[in-house]
DNA sequence: TACCAGACTTGATTCAGGTCAATGTGATGG
DNA sequence: CCATCACATTGACCTGAATCAAGTCTGGTA
């Protein structure tokens, strides 16, 4: 234990974080919190700023606590391709073998618990269920991939607008698509147009189509109302 | 053991297998191979014959003992993104939570290792260090797939096509771009096209036009040499 | 040897989405 | 309250890849 924390803080600093309820720390014990405390540590990452390089000695893994972050790889001359939005819960790093195969960066300012891999190993080694709950982020992921991948390579740019706003509404705590549904998108367009393989002018244009069909509503940029969220998933699926 | 194999046999049987110098299942010493046999069984699958149904519960895992297949996802009206394909020691099945996230079948007919997850979960039990294996190949995936969603999102169709014939090359037992390659592509145009983004007719273009540019030549629909490995490769990373 | 079917290539044309260029908007600070 | 700046929208035009439509090649078979 730390000069700085007694046990009894250390233990709090995990049982209050999100990433006990929703991340792969929910596969330890509230008696062994101090443990898991001990081998991970807090860090602030501001709007834009950078805290993992693709290509870099991948060391740690990350655990998103709060705020948001967005994942990207990058093309020599500066073609992006955004791979991920992550939120509160999230675990990032298991896309590494030495060294990382993504960047990633603050969107708005996030809070993050960060496990060196040495400790993480250590953590596994005391807790074998950990490393199965570490396959199975890794195994949701995979699965999230697999969509993705259909989006990049076989869909038209309506379709993948509209299955992005459905995607956004499933991140909410109770998705339900038989009604209108609120969004919030913290992202500013380019990060929408880089996450779907489209330029910033077509996302608009075709947000300002689904809102001249009255599909959706545009309160402002970074708020838009789904009118219609079950027709938007047929636009989605590619079944308009 | 069951009744038409003794022991020696069983043993065997995983002793000479591919996956045991490739894949998971070297994470399990000689001694113990008996017990890996005991939860696995042999099947073959014939030219073109689809084995995983995508959105079918996800019962096994596989191994590809020997042949190759492809791995991909549809969408409803029938167009299809092609995510992988697999050959011999590749374990197939982990992007999946309770049911598969994509469909599987042969190419050219395969053979493979089949792993119930109940049996999978024993022998993870019995040997911790496989459920470290599993994520360590989830990891892999997971980072390959990074670089397909640039791919898809981000690259041109000649960049798309380069990438291709240089993963090819990276596939061979001596990768070595210093020197005109020699490749066999096992698969027929629409499935490159498919598992590129593209149309059978963008990808037959490309290779012509590189075939014009003395970058590759063309000795059967299936046998390719790049004559210049190194261009191809400046291609395909966009730096062209 | 000729025929056929399926896979591939090539060419002509079209079109979805990109590029280039204004214009609009809304938050911040003087 | 206006100027500024970054971001977003809209419009005109262009282009890379898709689509549509012939050919061509290959290997199997009779």
């Amino acid at each position: 234990m730390s000069a700085s924390h007694t046990p009894e803080d250390v233990h709090d600093r995990c049982a209050h974080c999100v990433g006990r309820r929703l991340s792969v720390c929910s596969s330890i014990d509230d008696c062994d919190l101090a443990i898991l405390a001990n081998e991970s540590s807090r860090m602030t990452v501001a709007d834009g700023r950078s805290f993992i390089e693709e290509g870099a000695p991948a060391n740690d893994f990350f655990v998103v606590t709060g705020g948001r972050v967005k994942l990207f790889t990058l093309l020599p001359d500066g073609r992006r391709q955004i791979t991920g939005f992550a939120e509160g819960g999230h675990f990032l790093g298991l896309a590494a073998s030495t060294s990382y195969a993504f960047g990633a960066e603050a969107l708005g300012g996030a809070t993050l618990c960060r496990f060196p891999h040495a400790g993480m190993q250590r953590l596994t080694e005391r807790f074998p269920n950990l490393e199965h709950r570490l396959r199975e982020e890794a195994s949701r992921e995979l699965a999230l991939m697999q969509a993705r991948m259909t989006l990049l390579g076989r869909k038209t740019a309506r379709e993948r607008v509209a299955t992005f706003l459905i995607e956004r509404c499933q991140h909410l705590e109770k998705p339900d698509l038989s009604h209108p549904v609120e969004l919030d998108l913290p992202m500013p367009r380019t990060d929408i147009a880089d996450y779907l393989g489209l330029t910033i002018e077509t996302v608009s244009r075709i947000l300002s189509a689904f809102k001249k069909e009255k599909l959706i509503s545009i309160r402002s940029i970074t708020h838009i109302t789904l009118l219609m969220p079950e027709r938007i998933s047929t636009i989605a699926e590619g079944m308009e």
